[in-house]
DNA sequence: AAGCTTCATTTTGTCGACAATAATAGCTGT
DNA sequence: ACAGCTATTATTGTCGACAAAATGAAGCTT
């Protein structure tokens, strides 16, 4: 299983607009604090307007757009502020995450998981260090899901990570800590299988933590 | 301030009829686990399908319904199993609210706290045990808020509340635990007057578990 | 020249009709 | 009688047009 079992399957028009919007505005394609016009987009896109609305109504749940009734919508701007929030939350979500998966991952997600992290150690020690984008989701994708909270799961991966991937994107983090990572992933995994649910919390906020002080680091530098 | 100061106001007629249903989902006059008609709804709130649309599609950004494409919507039905994940991602969130509260709470917002505490206290000892509804809600908006984190204001004010709000009223919860819950109230806001980040994180999240467990075993009886 | 009012234009909000998909009931054949 | 298929019905998805609100420009007043 990949991170690509989490590619949602568009059936609608709405769906597939929402979808391709989502992209454009992580990428930066639509530059973010941009107004989203209704028509402009209508034409853009060769949907009618209903459609359209509906897109950027999702995309409001997603927190990826404001809207202000009878003015409209615009995508959100990145600050260093907002990320560093963003940061926070990530932190106690995924420290609860990391917890609920020590208590409730099977033994084979578990085996799954280290075997993953071996993967990734070959990959790393072969000295190519591409980890970060791909490796770092899955891992995290694996534990959130491990939770299996359904809350947990659905604030995670269809709200925050999207907003996170976007400031990558845009503020340009593809980061180095790659090594220390890696450890730093060993060290929860390690917890989570011996079912140790408080110092999974504990690692996993840490991590996160030093992820963010990293960021912040980097934003103070530029 | 009161928590009358999050009455969103409502402007365009999408957005009353949105309230509207909200308010029926949550106390149940529109039955968990319904299905919600788009035609049936029209006609009965008197709007046009594209406003219900509108709403349902708000509605389902605060997880109160599911929807299928080209199937429909129904209301979230509510478990144990739901409302036990419910407090999970609350203890996590709100944990975290108290530590940010603690480091960015004015000192005057933490005054307003302070005397809030002191006014149920009078109101618990007199007698009356009205206490909960209005004073725990008050209590707890005042440090989401304090956290200034928007990302946490959002996910548990517009989100996570509601949902606990429907479970409470419909699976009636009017709860005691006011004494006692009194007592941790008043160590946590003691802890964020003296800035103390980990003890205010550690005692709102043990408060809310005290809560959830209180409510297990309630679920557990009937 | 600055500020206010008024008017034109643009954009969002709402509506009813049509298209496409899913659910249902009835029919046919074995 | 039951299974499977077909046609009918009901529901959701999409569209273009109209209504209402906000933005911006022009003209007037001071």
């Amino acid at each position: 299983m990949s991170i690509a079992a989490f590619a949602e399957q568009a059936v609608t028009s709405a769906d597939k607009t929402f979808l391709q919007l989502r992209v454009d505005i992580v990428e930066g394609t639509i530059p973010a604090g941009s107004k989203l016009s209704e028509t402009e987009l209508s034409t853009k896109y060769q949907v009618s307007r209903a459609v359209i609305r509906e897109a950027i109504n999702r995309l409001e749940s997603c927190h990826l757009v404001e809207r202000k009734a009878n003015v409209g919508a615009r995508i959100v701007s990145l600050t260093p502020e907002g990320l560093i929030q963003l940061y926070q939350v990530r932190e106690a979500l995924e420290g609860m995450a990391a917890r609920l998966a020590a208590k409730n991952m099977s033994d084979e997600e578990i085996a799954d998981l280290t075997s993953l992290l071996d993967n990734h150690f070959q990959t790393v020690k072969g000295g190519e260090s591409y980890y970060q984008e791909a490796g770092d989701l899955d891992f995290h994708y694996r534990i959130i899901l491990g939770s299996k909270n359904q809350h947990l799961i659905e604030v995670l991966v269809n709200g925050i990570y999207h907003l996170i991937r976007m400031y990558r994107v845009q503020l340009g983090m593809a980061g180095p800590r790659v090594t220390t990572a890696f450890d730093e992933h060993k060290n929860v995994v390690q917890a989570i299988a011996n079912r140790d649910e408080e110092l999974a919390e504990m690692l996993m906020r840490r991590h996160i933590l030093y992820s963010k002080n990293n960021i912040e680091r980097k934003l103070l530098q530029s």
